[in-house]
DNA sequence: CGCCAACTTTCGGCAGGCTTACAGATTTGT
DNA sequence: ACAAATCTGTAAGCCTGCCGAAAGTTGGCG
């Protein structure tokens, strides 16, 4: 999985009819990760996805600029040392392009001459290696101006079902509900935008970071899958399907 | 020789004046930091001065044990091993002169009779060096809000599993398990986080302390040891996998 | 009646996690 | 200071159970 998302699909470029988004705020956070070193990557990479968020992990400095230029990253996690280009003139590459995009410098010096050079460049935080994830996790939630980690909703709730984020434990009228990975971020999704409709290149995009038409029924299979354990052995159905459309999840009047 | 290791404490005999603070809860704490090794100080001082607080800091233990003693800090962060006083008879020293200041011990070793001795001495709680800065953190915000007259959690307790932080000693349905040190550490993050998922990530910044991804099976090494001391021998399992996310420790339904 | 979109179920591949053995490191005892 | 014992991390192989492709079914709508 963490191998998928080093080669970032060339096929992404297709997406770009649809990489605006909806301004509410959304959970998964998209954060292109620029770094060479790869256990490094990894370690962020992981960290991130565990969090719940979507990385992309690109180890070249020209890719790297090209892919944040075209689409929409919420935060740029970017290693001041990268071959092709380095961090510093991607970023005055990128503001040169108007791309505002909040950006996280990792050094591995922490001299204050490149805290400087990073920040004129168009930085907007930076980190010097190594460092506690905890801290990346806490400036990129700083960065994209989210409130911090401590007050975030820990149990979403629609009707009478709930979905605890931390504890992963999905339940419905008091019952506890099992579900598989998948089915839970599945379900975090379509919970986050209740009554909203869920389009299924939202879905591909946040629970499984593909960023083009598999052109096959994995969302549908796991849709089916997911109403069999929420749905299916309850009275009202809370997840509807909008042919043409998508998915939403509300409460039927 | 006094006013040497008082160098670092501008700030504490600019604020003497002013050492009365209302009983409730005050913004910015005041925090005595009594370390001599430069870098960490930094490291946590930075820290603490980050989040709004105001730190002192002093490389000796005599004039800590003078400081402490003298001024009214809101929480004392103290290692073990300084120059001058060592940390423990300091702490020794401050209770009997009647002061209830909480105390963070922080300790290059996790052995057992550091902890004991530590929290026997008067101290309130310890942290095992390296450590990431949101753990101290976190530890002194719950010794401020604590009560003055204290008394600190000795033993973890989930369902009919026990941990004895103080004879770093297991045990589940009375009966005596014997830890390994990894093993004691990887179980104590745990307990304090019951049903709270904790990543991969999380257990090697807190037991490991790898601020990288060490790309092979530690973890699940010392999880498959733990296992077959806490779990195997026992009717119901309490330690949980949870696919591409970590662990969990709770209670079966 | 026929088409298309969505639904359901089955089933094999495989990734991620588990286990075990071993060797290096560290600690302890003499 | 040396040897013994203990502890820890790596690597290799196994195994489980999740995931997604495929094929067949349903249902809505023209």
């Amino acid at each position: 999985m963490l191998a998928e998302t080093f080669v970032l699909s060339r096929s992404y470029i297709q997406t770009g009819k649809n990489n605006v988004h909806p301004p509410e705020e959304r959970f998964p956070m998209r954060i292109l990760l620029i770094e060479d070193d790869p256990s490094a990557a990894d370690y962020v990479a992981r960290g991130l996805s565990e969090n719940g968020h979507i990385c992309d992990v690109l180890a070249d400095g020209t890719d790297g600029l090209f892919a944040a230029t075209r689409e929409s990253y919420d935060v740029l996690v970017v290693d001041r040392m990268i071959p092709g280009l380095d961090g510093l003139s991607l970023v005055r590459a990128l503001r040169a392009a108007g791309r505002k995009t909040p950006v996280l410098f990792l050094t591995a010096l922490g001299g204050i001459d490149d805290r400087v050079e990073g920040l004129e460049a168009g930085g907007d935080d930076y980190l010097t290696k190594p460092f506690a994830f905890a801290e990346l996790m806490a400036r990129v939630n700083a960065l994209a101006r989210r409130p911090p980690v401590q007050d975030v909703k820990t149990v979403l709730k629609v009707v009478d079902l709930e979905l605890d984020l931390m504890r992963r434990q999905a339940s419905r009228g008091g019952q506890v509900i099992d579900l598989l990975p998948k089915e839970f971020t599945l379900l975090e999704v379509l919970m986050r935008n209740e009554g909203r409709v869920v389009t299924r290149t939202m879905l591909l995009e946040r629970v499984w970071d593909f960023h083009f038409d598999p052109k096959t029924s994995v969302v549908e299979t796991h849709i089916s899958r997911l109403r069999a354990k929420i749905d299916k052995p309850f009275e009202v159905a809370l997840l509807h399907t909008l042919k043409n459309m998508g998915y939403s999840l509300y409460a039927p009047r």
